[in-house]
This record gives structure tokens, sequence and C-alpha cells, in this order.
DNA sequence: GTCTATAGGTGGATAGAC
DNA sequence: GTCTATCCACCTATAGAC
């Protein structure tokens, strides 16, 4: 772990590099000189900077789908399979938190042509699981059903992603300092599970109501 | 409107592109061409390329305020005043699709440095006044009161942002085509203020249950 | 106000030594 | 595998004519 190949050096410098500052913004240089080698060596491992940026992609996209898959994959009733995989989500976000800058950067920036498979297995995965997720909890009674699923679970990914992306507007409007404290986070993470929850639930059973009523 | 002035031109040109590619991935020649006017003309009008830049966020931020502001302000019900933001949140960006993404960029790229006033300013004005309009329905008793106010105002606001912003996502996961039909971006407007009425209602008013079951 | 021409700097990428 | 040296393209910004 100490010394990683340089291979892998690269690419975590660049995959740090690019999270912060986009693709074009982000010079072999600075990536180099971020991983200790010299440019040179860049060309060595990838074709162009192209490449190495592919690569970045590649090697987070499958982290994000073995993380969030597994607790919709749990046969759990659905109310809690959504609050693990909005867990999941935070946690995931918090560990590597290029991974929402980078993809939506991608997306923006590329209109995510780098990465259309990637998330083209994710909505296969991860975005399908939550979709049955919701599907089954309407069949069962627990959820409304007049929530279309498809769009119930943009919403539920929404809020995180939109926390984690919009931090600069977040910080301003919780008055937090410079940094958004982790609480702060995994507060937010309990909410969105809430919000989600309690606009899904038909209120005839309780997994949207939270115990204890916290406030700010 | 036909002929602009050529300075009105340069920010239009440059709020498509910054908008589509990024500050740094747009280069001035770039600007110039879709502007129509040469090159040397642009730093006539504008110090540098940053100036521009900082000109083009400006003039949008004005446009955000007053759109969303609007709805908040009338002494209609919370949740009828929620449906508006809403509504009026999409409406702006289906009219002016720069503006989410112009200021979703600022935030990755500079951590909203060329736009900390602008976002202070909405986080005082159209936040703030969904923040009182959730406190208010608290108040009231219509909303459920164990929800943080501003959570749940970043959750509304999360919703519709990330709809336009991750459209090759949503793309996919909507199985549509290269475009998302314009209705679709309308039936998830709708679902949005559906979706956060359901999660902020205590159950006893109707506000959130819409009246017809529509589906998908 | 708008253009031409160009200076000055930087970035991606390659050749080739070790 | 890793480095030095370098080429070429392009980009920002300025000088100055019209």
């Amino acid at each position: 772990m100490e010394d990683a190949s340089s291979k892998d050096q690269i690419l975590d410098a660049a995959q740090t590099l690019f999270a912060a500052q986009g693709f074009s913004a982000t010079t072999i240089k600075q990536i180099a000189q971020s991983a200790g080698v010299n440019g040179a060596l860049l060309y060595y491992y990838f074709a162009d900077k192209e490449r190495l940026y592919h690569a970045v992609l590649q090697r987070l996209a499958g982290r994000l789908i073995s993380r969030t898959m597994m607790p919709l994959q749990a046969d759990a009733a659905p109310p809690e399979r959504i609050r693990g995989f909005v867990k999941a989500q935070v946690e995931t976000f918090m560990a590597i938190p290029e991974l929402p800058r980078l993809f939506m950067r991608e997306m923006l920036d590329h209109d995510a042509a780098h990465a259309v498979e990637q998330i083209a297995h994710l909505a296969a995965t991860s975005f399908k699981g939550l979709c049955d997720t919701i599907t089954d909890g309407q069949n069962q009674g627990t959820f409304r059903s007049d929530l279309d699923p498809k769009f119930a679970a943009i919403s539920i990914v929404a809020q995180v992603v939109y926390f984690f992306l919009a931090r600069p507007a977040v910080r301003i409007l919780l008055n937090t300092g410079k940094d958004i404290p982790q609480e702060t986070a995994l507060q937010f993470a309990r909410h969105a599970s809430n919000f989600a929850l309690a606009a899904l639930s038909t209120g005839a059973s309780g997994s949207g109501k939270p115990p204890k009523g916290r406030k700010s």
C-alpha cells in the first residue's frame, strides 16, 4: 500500500486531480508531479491523456456498483432495503469523494461518452435494484402505488448526489464552516432515508416515521 | 433581439460554450467564432477570459433568483407554494438549460469561488423562502415537524437539479431516446412536487396525494 | 468598435539515452 | 521502466492599423 506501483500512483494522482479540476484543466505534468514520476512515464502506461482518464473512470465504476448493489440484494423488507441503499451511497461517497464528482463531470463535459457502458451497467444493476425494491413495496401495499418507481428512484438518488456535489452551496445554506462535518453528512443520510420513505409510504405502515424527533 | 450588440452576442456564445464544455475547455476563438466576431474583440469588452466567465455567471444568477422567488412570496398555503417553487425551478431550467450546468460546474471547478456572492444571495432569498415555507407548514400542522426544514429544502431542490444535470444517466434509466422529451420533464416536475409533499405531509391533509393515479 | 498580426507561454506527445 | 530533451500545436493576450 505504501509504495504502490508507478501505474497505480499515476492513476491515484489522476483521479484526485481530474475530480478536483476537470479533464482539460488538469495537465499531464501536474499528474506526473503529484504522482512523483516523470511526465513521459504516463505515456509508457497510457496511450494518451484521454485513455488515462478513461482508466480512472473505469476503476471507480466497479467500486460504486459493488457497494450499492449489496443492500438491495438482501431479502429484507423494502423500507429497510431503501435505507440500506441510501446508507451505502453515502458511505461510498464519503470514502471516495472523487466518485460523484468525476461522474457528474463526465456527464457535463462529454455527455457521459467515456462512461456509457458504466452508466448502463449501473442502470441495469443498482438502479434497477432500487426500482424493483420500490415496486415490491408497492405490490406489498407498504408503498403508495401512484408514484412512478423510476421517478421515485431518481428522487432518492438525487438527494444524496446533490448533497455531495453542491457542497459549496450546502455549506452556505447550512451555515457550516469551510468543511461540512462528517456528522452533518450522516445526519443528512438519515434525513434522506426518512424523506424518501415518508414520500413512498402509504401511511398505513410506520416505516416512514422515524422514532425520535430529531430537528436540525 | 435579432442583431444584439456584439457584447451581448459574446456573452450569449460564452454562456452556451462554457455550459457545454466548461471554462478551460472553451477557447476564446471558439467563443468569438460562435459570436461572429473577432477574437481580439473579447478583450475590448472584458479584461480577460475569467472576467467574461464571471460576467456570464452574474447575468444568470439574477434570472434564477427573480424566477424562483415569485411563487414563494405569494401568500398561498405552504403546499401550493412548494408546488409553485418546483414548477418555477423546472420552467427556469427548461428555458435556460445553461443555468444549472454552469453553476454546478462552478461548484466543481472552483468551489464556487466565482459565484460566492450569487450563491449567498440565492441562499438568502429563494432558499430561505423555501425553508420558511416548510416551517410555516410545520407550524400550521400541515407538514410533519420531525423533518429539518433546511434538509427538506435541499431534498426538494436536489430532485430537479439532478434530473436536469444527470441527463445522460436519466436518459438511460428511463429508456428515452437521445433527447428527453419535454413532456417527460414536465411529468417529472409533477412527480417531484408530489414526492416532496408526500414526504412533508402529516398525512392528515390531502395535499400530498395527487388526484389522479398517473404511473410512468 | 472591430480587425490583423503576432508575441509569449504552455500543454500534449515523441525520440532516444540509460 | 524511467528519465532528459525537445517538437509542434494551440491558446491567451497585446499592439496597433483602420
